[in-house]
DNA sequence: TTTTGCCGACACGTTACGTCA
DNA sequence: CCTGACGTAACGTGTCGGCAA
């Protein structure tokens, strides 16, 4: 069974090393259709795994094995001989339960001794596609690992890849255009939990800013309401940086090429803050930072 | 040039099967 | 053994783009 990391899916809710992405351009719609770029997601969705080598080769083809032991091949069109309609109308043959005594690892020696003879007996051609027949075939882990390593290179494939591959894995196109369509779902829906994560921590932090702001306000207004209390106190810490020239303290600097909608007197902040003395009204005016809140670290 | 029908590929939701605890 | 949960192969359906008439 794959666990989640076995779909080679980057699940790392960091931000990308790209300093260029903006933080809060998420990717909630999957690159994944377009075939020409294969991942432009901020998450590393492709991201080479080993998980495949951690397959011991003792457990190669033993689904294919135990398809065999029910008597039935999935990629073959069901002929049901008089003999198998007779058993299978007696209940003689239960391929489930044949099936459920040969779990994990523990292999039969008539289990190890099919295998040789499955090989010659998956050949499928494309003529026998479709049908009716919905038994399921578990893929042997090996053709897993040549379908995982494609679907790196290419998460959509074009018919002569797909006729390639399925020649290569002894399946039928349709499974493989299947197994492909399965997996860029599986992609997609782990992609879109790593956006909802994500933007649940953005929402988390933007409330606990937006409540720190309030409670700044709420302080502001109280010393708005006392004067003669403010002047003793210390400066709220937002403010003590200046959002035209963003630093925290120290003289006025006039900056010619600074914008030009900053009230100059906020420059006084700095030093204002120094001398412990407002010569100007600081609730005059409400500057609007132009410094964007980081939502994951809105304190930084 | 626009319209229409066909076809293939795909996304999406669902079903059914295999496996495991 | 039985059963429920889970993963996934397979299927059905709707949509979209390309193409020819």
């Amino acid at each position: 069974m794959l666990e989640n990391q076995d779909l080679g899916l980057s699940l790392s809710l960091g931000f990308p090393e790209n300093k260029t992405t903006n933080p809060l351009q998420l990717n909630l719609i999957s690159s994944l259709v377009s075939s020409t770029s294969p991942s432009p997601s901020p998450f590393n969705l492709f991201q080479k795994t080993s998980w495949i080598d951690s397959f011991p080769s003792s457990d190669r083809n033993l689904e294919t094995c135990r398809t065999f032991l029910k008597g039935i091949d999935v990629n073959r069109i069901p002929t049901i001989t008089d003999a198998e309609e007779e058993e299978e109308e007696a209940g003689v043959s239960s391929p489930n339960s044949t099936i459920s005594s040969l779990s994990g690892n523990k292999r039969s020696e008539r289990e190890i001794n099919c295998e040789e003879e499955l090989d010659c007996c998956r050949g499928i051609s494309d003529e026998e596609d479709g049908e009716t027949c919905r038994k399921k075939l578990r893929l042997t882990k090996d053709q897993s690992a040549v379908l995982e390593e494609s679907f790196k290179e290419h998460n959509t494939l074009n018919p002569k890849q797909k006729q390639a591959l399925a020649k290569r894995l002894g399946l039928r196109p349709r499974q493989v255009e299947v197994w492909f369509q399965n997996r860029r779902a599986r992609t997609k829906l782990k992609q879109t939990e790593v956006d909802c994560e994500f933007l649940k921590r953005c929402c988390e932090n933007l409330t606990e800013e937006n409540r720190r702001l309030q409670k700044e306000v709420q302080e502001l207004r109280a010393l708005k309401l006392s004067p003669q209390f403010y002047m003793q106190m210390t400066p709220p810490t937002t403010l003590t940086m200046c959002p035209s020239c963003e630093r925290v303290a120290g003289p006025p600097t006039p900056s010619p090429s600074g914008p030009t909608n900053v009230d100059p007197r906020v420059h006084q902040m700095g030093l204002a803050q120094q001398q412990r003395s407002m010569p100007f009204n600081l609730w005059a005016t409400s500057p609007v930072p132009h410094r964007p809140i980081n939502a994951l670290n809105p304190r930084s």
